[in-house]
DNA sequence: GTATGTGAATCTCTTCACAGCC
DNA sequence: GGCTGTGAAGAGATTCACATAC
């Protein structure tokens, strides 16, 4: 693996989640360096990017390995393989698409998903009407099939995009079926067992956020639509 | 405003970040009870149903006012109206849709949005393409006319689902319409003035997140297809 | 008895600052 | 000179525990 040191992360201890999420920052500018020919670069540089502390960025890098070199920086290259390895991107995760309504839909086209080893290998909804169509190029199956298919496809992640309402079945049928990732975007807190992560992407509370902050600096007295009842 | 005492959070000043994401989250469970006809709540079964405890539901409360009744807990319904309040939620948000691909036209049929005050009141497309079709009773407008229609319309929020390529020069023209919130659907970071409130939705991030919990677990040497290259 | 609101204690994360290395 | 990795200090968030109120 590149150059010699530890990389002996045990994690579950100590690693702040927060870091973890930045380490996905951290690669995506690696990528972008990449691509503009650039061969190392320093703590400060990757902070400046987004915005945070050098100190943070080395404290991050710094909880899964040794990675850089002093009087140097971190060699692109080498320093966005390691992340990889780290964040499991460098290996393909067989997907499976939960719901293929509008959203179902929009995420199986998402660039972003395939780029990045996550394989949407097959569709699922439980609408009998849509089962057996096309949608861009993956024929949709019933719920009934999940296991058989996960079996023999050997998925391994799950993205819910189903409503609310049906969120929860879906995920102990998914679970059921040997699922032990989900990322669910329906705006509920799934009930799964200990062995299965689940990671939620809540569109309607981002939302809220935004208008709170908007909220806060209008000095809460101003000027949207007033409107009161509904 | 309902009962009595204060309700003045200042704010900018000591409210954690992630209280004002629960802050989304109890109003949610809230809207549920009043479904469900309870009258009151507790800041321990609130916290039951969220999975935190009841310490953290009473102080994320009270930065924003005083709520409770000892002895009692909270009322399920004036609660309900006070977070609503400080969300912002209680009015309506005009809001632009930029980008009618298909991430955007699933925004734009997606209830959690509409039911919340968040009324997208405008579509629009720099693909030339695109403007002038409608979309689920919207009719696309060219990005030009961005600003005569946030003027007409008193635009307030701007929803960007846009490729990552486009979103900073989409950014810029929606900040120059006087758009004050952004949600952000494209994985980068937005330079915009500091009186703009930018929130980002980052799906592909979430997924990673999702993938290195998976491989934490698999001890790290474990099943997915382990396929190098490409 | 029940339950809130809040200072104090604890835990967690970030920043500082510097030894060590190139 | 430039830069990393890391212990120690500082900031921030959560939990404890109790005075107060119904």
């Amino acid at each position: 693996m590149s150059r010699g040191k530890s990389n002996s992360y045990s994690s579950e201890t100590g690693t702040p989640k927060a870091a973890v999420e930045r380490l996905s920052l951290y690669l995506r500018e690696l990528e972008a360096l990449l691509e503009s020919g650039q061969k190392t670069i320093s703590s400060h540089q990757l902070g400046q990017a987004l915005k945070i502390t050098d100190a943070q960025v080395r404290k991050d890098l710094a909880y899964f390995g040794q990675f850089g070199y002093p009087g140097i920086g971190y060699r692109v290259e080498e320093l966005r393989e390691s992340l990889r390895a780290v964040l499991g991107t460098d290996k393909v995760w067989p997907t499976a698409l939960v719901g293929a309504g509008n959203l179902g839909r929009a995420l199986l086209g998402y660039r972003g998903f395939a780029g990045r080893g996550f394989q949407v290998t097959a569709v699922f909804d439980g609408d009998a009407e849509m089962v057996g169509k096309k949608v861009l190029g993956h024929e949709i199956h019933p719920m009934e099939d999940l296991s058989r298919i996960a079996d023999e496809k050997g998925l391994v992640l799950a993205i819910l995009a189903v409503p609310a309402a049906a969120a929860e079945e879906v995920a102990s049928k998914v679970v059921q079926a040997g699922i032990v990732g989900i990322l669910n975007f329906a705006p509920t807190q799934l009930k799964v067992p200990d062995e299965v992560s689940v990671i939620s992407v809540d569109m309607a509370l981002r939302l809220e956020q935004l208008a709170f902050q908007v909220n806060q600096r209008r000095g809460h007295v101003a000027s949207p639509s007033e409107s009161k009842d509904e």
